[in-house]
Order: structure tokens, then sequence, then C-alpha cells
DNA sequence: TATGAATGAGAGTTCATTCAT
DNA sequence: AATGAATGAACTCTCATTCAT
């Protein structure tokens, strides 16, 4: 009985983190991370002013974590879409496509994110470095280096690419309309891509 | 002799007008847009607290003000680059060459910019898009278009192409190293482009 | 409990309110609305700088809220008096002897409503009009109407009395030695009150 | 012709002072004495920040200028008024007929004094009294006094009285309307005060 | 675990005053 | 005598954080 309590009380606490993590995400894309304010994400998940220092010892930690809990999902998402399929150029594809997707499903927290990339806080982009390494990793090795060898895409450095596809990615997502919709569609973007990676006659 | 006093004056004006912007371009790259400190600035410029006042009527007014000006620097130094050459590919070579330029001389500018530009402030955004209309202009208009009426790049869309452009040309150059740089070269970025715009065999 | 819980916050939370409200009238009296610094107040309520705001959302809303308790209190104070005897004459006497009781009672509460009264802000002198209506109308519905009825007083207009009344008895108690007593004593002015009401061979 | 020009730059430094003085009792009737600020007072006069410096050597004693100056003449108005008569009685329908004069047409001056009359500041109210003092005499030693003895008025203690009467004039002078009028007419206060000073079978 | 009253450092802003011209 | 740029003390208000319950 004390484990089934033991286990009910750490299901609590999951759903009170989780709450408050969403209810930061949805604080800090209104707001920046300067200006949303500890209380008002409290409220916002539903819990009162100190509830959250039982959850994260500091606002800072709290928004690391939330980046943190972002970008392993965001991740996790792209990387999975990305891996349905074994040709370079439809992964290319996919790629933008899911990444699309999850800033059209998600976003509070892609502007979080991308917030923390562009913003003046270089611990905050050192941990987002590091979160998307993975990304950076999956489309350099599983995505350019493949697209390469099977003669699909010109011979360009794999990193780099990588690089610019992300900051593409990236920067066409952040332009969203009032809705919080990407201005171009995600095929626009995955065609420009496509050519400008296209092996052709010199 | 009224006269030249009026005119010292106004001289004088101008330039702590001038100090006052560029060390809020240092503050606010530094520490952002909420975490500047407006007494500081003043401060960094050399004059006591209250000065600032003297010039902008808040915080926000003098961001206001901070931005518009940078911008338009921006725009006329990438402008006027471009202009130089009367070929569309050469002219798109030079919009990235000036583009990274700007950025590597002008770090602190550059980083407020991108701050704003990404931030989650949609009142500075719109305000930004405001003032590099004339650059998209000038990428669709005096670079694609021409470009593609002489058959150097395929058809493509020219406005949300210029887009594009700018949104490389902004993420590539907002991943800077620790001196400042640009992780990427300009050359590199360019050609990347050039190669997605080129008209190639179906 | 938790109602037990809620009930205590509830008695904390007020007599909390009342030491600030009570330290404001002190200090306002003291050095005038805008010359009253709310930290002070704060502090010398016994709590720290930050306290008011969580019982007062701006300094101009303490200062309202200051005034309406006290004409609140001010009114019910001498309403209960005057209403002690049934001849209008001695209702008379009875609310100049209870006004001038409350002014030496309250010295800084009394010293807040005056200077309002006689201030240059307008939103406050409404304030206190509306306040204070319903002692003009117990002066003009339940003193003069009846005096005159029965032949105690002349007949004069009701309302407009009762603004003079009013007058004189603000005015004679606004001016007070350093010890915050009044000048006159209650008696000598419901003395001059009471000829100026009597009725007279002309 | 030296001394003609030492003429001249007196008769500039009086005007400028004037206009001072009067932009001040506009700007201070408006904001109170701590709101009124010495920019907006010097603006309103027509000249810069600086130039009030070189009229009064602070804020504060521009006030005392202000007041003892306006105290002056509102003084010298009613006495003046007061004397035109000879009879106790008419002379007390002057005193108040020539006070509410120079309330309707000096509405800022009047506005001034009475905020410092009923003010929290002691020191302002010290001068004043002072100011004022010939005032409580004129209507103590040339008004009541000389109806007493003329058996007009009965026989009240005169300087308690002249408070009282000062008092009335004042309490229903500040009681303006909108348009910065008295809500009651002197006529109205006058037969009030005769009433309460008229002789009468006991 | 959740609460919310209390804290106090720190921010933006105002403005009387100075002084070189 | 008049100017207005510069000053900096002082004020209002915010909010991350603590802690007793």
């Amino acid at each position: 009985m004390a484990r089934h309590k033991e286990k009910e009380r750490r299901a609590v606490q999951s759903t009170t983190r989780a709450k408050l993590l969403a209810a930061a995400a949805r604080t800090v894309s209104r707001d920046g991370y300067a200006g949303a304010n500890i209380n008002d994400i409290s409220t916002a998940a539903g819990y009162a002013r100190g509830t959250i220092y039982n959850y994260f010892p500091s606002k800072h930690e709290l928004m690391l974590a939330l980046i943190k809990d972002i970008a392993a999902r965001h991740v996790s998402f792209i990387t999975e879409a990305v891996r349905q399929s074994a040709d370079a150029q439809e992964r290319l594809q996919r790629f933008f496509k899911a990444g699309f997707t999850f800033v059209i499903e998600n976003p509070p927290e892609s502007q979080v994110i991308i917030n923390a990339l562009y913003g003046h806080d270089n611990e905050l982009k050192e941990i987002l470095y590091e979160a998307y390494l993975p990304l950076f990793q999956l489309i350099a090795q599983e995505i350019i280096t493949p697209g390469i060898q099977a003669g699909q895409f010109r011979n360009v450095e794999p990193m780099e690419t990588a690089g610019l596809l992300m900051t593409i990615y990236l920067g066409t997502c952040s332009q969203v309309n009032e809705e919080g919709r990407p201005w171009l569609k995600s095929q626009t973007v995955s065609d420009f891509a496509l050519h400008a990676l296209n092996t052709m006659p010199d």
C-alpha cells in the first residue's frame, strides 16, 4: 500500500510538473523570458505562487528545464518522421514536413525555442546546441552523406550543410502569421533545399 | 550669433544621441531588451542616469529608435553594395558579402536586430518588417526578377524567394562564434543560394 | 480545516490593511498626498517596502481607499451622535460637538480629509462629496427641515445651509494648534450657527 | 543714459517676475504645490528652464513669494472695498462681496491660497496667517467692534468672530464649480453672517 | 504538497537644480 | 538676463524568492 501511494505521488508530481512547463511555454512565448513572471506561470497552471518552487529551484532552472524538455520532444518528433523513409531526398522532405508540423502543432513551444536560439543568452544557446546536436547529426549522417553517396546530392560539406538546413528550417518557421502558421509552405522550402543540393552539370 | 549657438546645440544633441544609441546597442546585445538597464546605458555612454531621458522619453522609445536607426543603416549599406554590379548572380553574391560584412563590423547592432526579429515582441517585428521592406524589394526586383529574365535563375516566386534569402542571411549571420564572426563564410552561403536558384535541366 | 485557514488568512489581511491605512493617514497628514512616500508608509506600518502593494495596487488607489475609509467612519460617527437627540437645536449642537470630537480624536485622519477637500485634485473632491453626501442629507433633512417645521429655525434653504454648516465645521476644525486641537470651541461655533438660524423678528 | 538703461532693466525684471508668478499660480492651482514643476512654470511663462532661477533661488522660495504676493493683493483688494462704507453691516456685506469678487476674478490665485491654507505645510500656513493678519484686524477692529458699539451686532468676541467670518468666506469660496465660480452667492453668505451677529431679543 | 503573505533588491522614471555659454 | 544640456537623488512599482502554515 505504501508503494501504491508512492506511485500515486509520483504521478501527481509528474502531472504538476508537466502542467507548469506547459504554462511556462505559453507565458514565455507571449512575454519572453524576462517578461514572463513566475506568478503568472503558476496561476496559468492552476497553482499558487509558491508551488513552482517545489518543482524548480529557480526561474532560471525552470527555463532550462523548459527548453530542454521542448528540444527533446522536438528532436525526437523529427527524427522519427525522417527515419520512416530510406531515400535521402524523401528524408529531406520529411525533415521539413515534420519540422513544420511540429511548429504548427506546438506554437508556444516553438516560439520559446526560437526566442532562445536567436536571443542574447549564450548559456541557453549552448544548451540548445547540445540538445539539437543529434538532429544536426541526423541531417548530416542520415540524409546528406547518404544522398551524396547515392549521387542524389552534389558534394557538399555535410555538417556545414546540416547547419544551413537547420537555419533555413528555423528561420522560415519563425516567421509566422497571426494564427501562428508559417508564411511559407514546407513544400516551398524543401524544394528550395533540394534544388540547392541537386547534382547538376557544370 | 544666435544662429551659431543653435547650430552648436544641435551638433551636441546629435552626438549625444548617437553615443547613447551606440551604448544601447552594446548593452542590449549583451543583456537583451528586457535585461538591459537604462541607467547602465546612460552610464556606458558616459553620461549620468537621467541624461538618456533628455533624448528618449522611455526605454521603449529608445528601443524603437535603436532598431530603426540600425535597420536604416543596415539596409542602405547592403543596398549600396548590391547596386555596384549589374549582373544578377554577382548582385546575389554581393548581397551576402555585404550582409556578412555588416554583421562582422557591427556585432552589437546586428545582434540587436536579430534578437528583435526572432523575439516575442510583435511590435518590434512589425517595425522591422517595415524597415527591411526596401531590402526585400531590392532582392526581389533588382536581383531575382532580372536574373530570371536573363535566364540565370529558374522561375521562382520573387518575393517568397526574397524572404527565403533574407532568412538564410539572417539565420546564418546570427550564428556567430565568440568573437562575433559568423560560422559560415559568405561564399558558402551564396554558393548554396546560387545553386538553389540556378536554371537546370529537369 | 481549510475553512479555518481561510478565516485566519482574512483576519491577517484585514489587520494588515488597517495598519497600512493608519500609517498612511499619519504620513499623509504630515507630508501631504504628493509628499508622502509609499515605502515610508509601509515601513511605518511595520512592514517592508513592497508589502503595501499586496494590498493596494498603486499609491493613488491607496489614497482613494484611505479617504473613503476615513469618510465612512467620520460620517457614521457624527450621524450616530446626532440621532441621539430628537430636538433640532440640540441636534445641531451635537453635530458640532461630535464633529469636533472626531477631529480631536483622529487628528491625522481629519487632516487628510481636509487636505483632500481643499486641495487641487478634483477626483478626490468628487469622491469626498459622494462620501459626505449622507451627512449633508442628515443635516438638511434631520436637522434643518425639522427645525424649520418646529418654528425653531428661520426659513432657510436646507441643502444650501447644510453646505454652509459643513463648511463652518470643516473650516473651524482645520485651524488647529500645534497639539492638533481646534482654536475655537465647539460651543462657540454652534452658538454662532444657532444664532444664524434663529427665528427672529424682522 | 546709464540711468535710463538701468531703469529699463528693472522694468524688464519686474515684468518677467510677474509673468513667472502668474504662470506659477496657474500651474500650482492645477497641479498642486508638489505636482507643479518648475519646467512647466517656466515654459508657461514663455521662458526656458533655467530662467526662473534668476528670479527665485529655489522652487520653495518661488512658492513663498507666490503666496505672499497673492495674499498682499487679496488683503488690499478687500480692505479697500470695505473702507468705502462707514456702516458696520454694510462693511460686512462689502467684505463678502469683495472677497467673492476676488475669487471669481482670480481663480488660480485663490485656489493657491486655499490649497496652502488647508494643506499640510505648516510653514506656508504661518506665512499666510501673518499675511492675513491685517484682514483679521480689519474685520475685528473696523467691522465687528464698531458694529457692537453701534448696537448693530450682539456682543461677540471680535477676534474669534473675525476668524469665524474668514473661515466662512474661505470655505464657501473654495467650493467652486467647474468654471471656477463659488456655489453660493455672496449675498447668501453675508445674510447668514448678519443673522448670526444680529442683536436679538433673548 | 500546496499556499500566499511578506520581503527587498532593483528597475524605470521624474524633476529641482547647476552651470557653461 | 536667458538658455538648455546635464545631473543624480528620490520616488513608484515589480517580482523572484522565502517560509510558516
